[in-house]
RNA sequence: CGGGACGUGGCUCAGCCUGGUAGAGCGCCUGGUUUGGGACCAGGAUGUCGCAGGUUCAAAUCCUGUCGUCCCGACCA
């Protein structure tokens, strides 16, 4: 390819719009540009690189054993309904009218669509197991898109969707999904860790998801040195003790707390209540219904974990206005030792189990009580794991201390068991001719977010560094002259069909610019490997070899060719 | 949706506070000089200052509304 027959329009300046260095160099080195908010056009050169990592992705599927389809992307809603997730999902489904007022969903993923293939297609235990994916555009509705590819509205997604006869056999599936991801990324030159998940609206029991470390991600993830255990903080447990149990004092007492509405307000003069013997009372409401969740003081509510334990479809904070008429009191003096209506479920968080001589609230403006049981004085109805877990908390599987780092989350696999193809009757006939739902898993990566994350992990002040596997050419040719004739422009083309003849890809930059101009582009947008031919050089029979973040080297005209393929070669297979 | 910031040539921004009818750099076009790290000189094109109201003799500038973008939070590949 020819630099001035593709499109490459490289920013010499950072756009206003781009934020972090991964966004600013999609656009810089022209890779994309944007529509509006969350929608972007793909230029060639990032075009060439998705591509690249679609089809690592297809290869690594298709050696694990899946078989790829196309899916529609405008599907009916009624199989949305039937899964549920009409409402789960909620606004995040992008829906659209026809001419009839119909309404359709496009797809923002595609287990209804997929069970519904199975429910039709497979009926007997001799078709299974069967691991169906695609690559193509996802759609959602998002709050907000940001980061450029990182959160869009339209996005490619290589999801995938295995189908079991058994749990055993839909771990197998799961595992080699697992090891299959483990390799993608690896082959797309990325760094990655899988952690221990949270399954959201989608269901299931076993999750994991991939993650790429860095500070511009919007997951935080716990991990430990010592023993590999990883969790999104979403669903991170560590192993520290419930609250001790002290000498406990006769009765709960009441004492006025005139302006107090903070754990921290309690702590100073002249209360003097450590933030760890106090409980924290929130009301939430989740699905409509109000609820209680008890906390330490010191302690941070984790909403997904809330989400998680209630099943709750939809949760918030309550409001002032929510709150009086329902606890007779404003926030900051609430408590479940009094006053909680009947039917109110009240949730403590395991930390508070057996914890006594605490303080709370009593649901009286400007008063707490204290010598407060859980035991004895409050009536919890359930206790669950709901606290966030901070850094340096001992780790749930062997007590060292715990850390967390940013992470961009870029695949997720799921078992999904029976929840989809039970409400879908994707069911087939066992050995015994016994009818039984497939258990399901659900696989997805984000290939436009994955692509993202090779540039957010892999750049300098000059540009992109690509990893071959993924960069849109391997080499760049770069004569100094461009004069047709002239000997570095005539050696270039040579070049570029020896090297193509070989399987590699080239792009020669033929621009009549300035040296300057094409070694700055060629860097910024970051091919791997740069052969500059110049006049002078080349007056001593050499070119230059110049890896992309790397040292320059003369080589002698007649190896250069060789050296090339082998390098890219090298490279590649490092990458495998 | 809540909080914050910002909308001025293709891009990055100044001008706004203190109203007087729009500027710079980059990019683009023409000619010339250059030619190993984003060249130089000369000439040129490009703006209903996001949009709609209002105040005023006069609005990019002040006021109100609205739309859009970006950042923080909820959502997720």
């Amino acid at each position: 390819m020819r630099w001035s027959q593709t499109f490459i329009p490289t920013l010499k300046e950072v756009p206003a719009d781009a934020e972090i260095v991964s966004h600013q160099l999609l656009l810089r080195a022209g890779l994309v540009r944007k529509l509006t908010g969350g929608l972007y056009t793909f230029l060639p050169m990032g075009l060439r690189a998705l591509t690249k990592v679609a089809n690592i992705i297809r290869e690594e599927m298709d050696r694990a054993g899946a078989i790829e389809v196309s899916m529609p992307l405008l599907q009916p809603v009624d199989i949305w309904q039937a899964s549920g997730r009409y409402e789960t999902m909620r606004d995040a489904l992008y829906k659209v009218k026809d001419r009839a007022q119909k309404e359709w969903a496009l797809c923002p993923t595609a287990e209804e669509v997929i069970t519904t293939l199975a429910a039709n297609e497979l009926s007997s235990y001799k078709q299974l197991p069967k691991n169906f994916y695609q690559v193509g555009t996802k759609f959602r509705d998002e709050i907000r898109p940001r980061f450029g590819l990182m959160r869009a509205k339209e996005f490619v997604m290589k999801d995938a969707y295995s189908f079991d006869t058994t749990d055993e056999g839909a771990m197998a599936s799961y595992r080699k999904m697992y090891d299959a991801y483990t390799r993608i990324f690896a082959r797309c030159g990325l760094r990655s860790f899988a952690v221990e998940a949270d399954t959201g609206v989608i269901g299931g029991n076993h999750s994991h998801e991939f993650m790429i470390p860095a500070e511009t991600g919007e997951n935080d993830v716990v991990y430990c040195e010592a023993c590999n255990y990883a969790a999104n903080v979403e669903k991170a447990t560590s192993a520290l003790p419930p609250t001790a149990a002290r000498e406990l004092g006769a009765v709960v007492e009441k004492f006025a707390t005139p302006g107090v509405v903070t754990i921290e307000a309690l702590t100073k003069d002249p209360y003097k209540v450590a933030a760890n013997r106090q409980i924290k009372t929130l009301v939430y409401i989740a699905d409509s219904q109000p609820v209680l969740v008890l906390l330490r003081g010191d302690d941070q509510l984790n909403e997904a974990k809330f989400m998680a334990r209630t099943g709750a479809v939809a949760a918030r904070p309550a409001t002032a206005e929510e709150i009086v008429p329902l606890l007779g009191a404003r926030p900051g003096s609430l408590g479940a030792v009094v006053n909680v209506p009947k039917g109110v479920r009240v949730l403590a968080d395991e930390r508070l189990r057996g914890a006594n001589d605490m303080t709370t609230g009593a649901n009286e403006d400007g008063f707490h009580f204290r010598n407060v049981s859980m035991e004895r004085d409050i009536q919890v109805t359930d206790w669950f794991d709901l606290r966030t877990v901070s850094a340096g908390e001992p780790c749930p599987k062997c007590a060292k201390p715990l850390k967390i780092r940013r992470a961009i989350e870029v695949g997720h696999v799921f078992k999904l068991g029976t929840k989809y193809s039970e409400k879908l009757n994707a069911t087939f006939l066992d050995e015994k001719g016994q009818r039984a739902p497939a258990v399901m898993g659900c696989y997805g990566i984000g290939v436009t977010r994955t692509l993202q994350a090779v540039i957010e992990q892999g750049n300098d002040k000059d540009g992109i560094l690509w990893p071959v596997s993924v960069a849109p050419y391997q080499v760049c040719l770069t004569p100094l002259v461009v004069t047709p004739g002239s000997a570095p422009m005539e050696l270039a083309e040579k070049l570029h069909s020896e090297l193509t003849a070989a399987g590699l890809e080239v792009i020669l930059d033929d621009r009549d610019e300035r040296p300057g101009v094409k070694f700055k582009d060629s860097e910024l947008v970051g091919f791997p490997l740069r052969v500059g031919i110049g006049e002078k050089s080349l007056a001593k029979g050499e070119v230059e070899f110049k890896p992309r973040g790397g040292a320059l080297e003369a080589v002698k005209v007649e190896d250069i060719a060789p050296k090339v393929i082998a390098w890219v070669r090298g490279e590649l297979a490092k990458l495998r």
